[in-house]
DNA sequence: TTGTAAAACGACATTAGTGTCGATATAATA
DNA sequence: TATTATATCGACACTAATGTCGTTTTACAA
């Protein structure tokens, strides 16, 4: 009557597993790594993996919750105490500095494969649109207040100026997965979209 | 000496073949269709099948092929014999009647697929960039000539602008190959869109 | 008709990946 | 030190897909 080892052990070891799966991951894209390819990356068994993620689906999904808790939660209280919404926008958009120079999730290639080709399942279907639902409220939510006290003007509905930066966020995202760096013009065009968003908001200040 | 049938009959088979397979493609998306899938649906034999395509990228590529010949070359000419560039910019963007309501290719999620699966491999990579490329041009020249002609300003370059179209377009298919049809809010976000681009290029008019 | 080139067929060998399961190794406890 | 629960292992059976190749069929020419 004594588990082999301790439950710090065992959350390090898939701790473990998690993060050599995330290179893995990122290295050949989700369709086209197989359990083998983690096995090795992470140095453990095939019977051992299968103890941690039942499938590769399993194990992705627990690499893309892990990505998810951290930013979702970080916004959401910040979104209370602000003295500009604009600026909040801006670091919610383009990181800390608020700057459009951020560099791309190395995993954002195989988060768009995963759910591509995943969308004639069902359960995965729902989850990709639980996904988009929660970073659409997230933007709409920080618009809406924006909007409210008078920071920004109400021209547009505060969710269909949502739905355009994800549009164009998943945009960049899918041509920086296909394209080299140097064609895809993050800055430039980050910066552009700055611009739009400035008019259908209304923002005048830099 | 004699070729069992003739150049017509094997076209046709050919043509047929690929609209079988693009049906296919439009079910079951770019990686899980199979070469047995296309078989079954053209009412063709393995060895049958093989004849025409040597695997299934090739397969796939020749449909890619077809799509982009008609596109490209009707805009090419209407460049020059034009009265309104934003017309026509909008005719390229949402089809002849210029209006954003378009229906999107059936067949857009599973090329979406196709590149980002592909990503890493060479020859789909090019093949990529060469596409992109191709779609940038178009917009690009459409606009520096909307410029030269003051229709529109010049206070962006014109290239950028042309990505931030390539990017929305993209970013549009992306969500609306993930997403049901009424999530998207496609019409809207394109009447959106518009409006960015108005105020990019200085146009006012409806 | 008949002969023939090649279109169409489908069985086959091969490859690659998956998930399982009994055997083995080992860390904590007694 | 001996015991034991269980983490880890790796061989295995199974499935699914691929591309090939010898055989059969057939449209056309002679």
């Amino acid at each position: 009557m004594s588990p082999r080892v301790s439950k710090e052990h065992l959350k390090q070891r898939r701790a473990d597993i998690m993060e050599a799966a995330r290179n893995v991951f990122i290295k050949h894209g989700y369709e086209h790594t197989t359990m083998k390819h983690v096995m090795e990356a992470a140095g453990v068994s095939r019977g051992g993996l299968y103890q941690y993620f039942s499938n590769k689906e399993d194990l992705f999904e627990a690499l893309l919750e892990e990505g998810l808790t951290d930013e979702a939660e970080a916004t959401e209280d910040s979104l209370e105490k602000v003295e500009s919404y604009w600026d909040l926008l801006m670091q919610l958009l383009f990181g800390e500095d608020g700057n459009p120079d951020t560099e791309m999730d190395p995993l954002a290639p195989s988060k768009l494969e995963f759910f591509i080709t995943g969308r004639n399942d069902e359960r995965r279907r729902a989850y990709g649109e639980k996904r988009y639902e929660t970073g659409l409220r997230i933007y709409d939510e920080l618009i809406k207040k924006g909007q409210e006290s008078g920071e920004f003007n109400d021209h547009y509905d505060s969710e269909l100026v949502a739905r355009s930066i994800i549009t164009f966020i998943d945009g960049l995202a899918l041509d920086h997965a296909i394209l080299p760096e140097e064609k895809v013009k993050l800055k430039e065009q980050s910066a552009l979209f700055v611009d739009y968003l400035k008019m259908a908001l209304g923002v005048s200040s830099s």
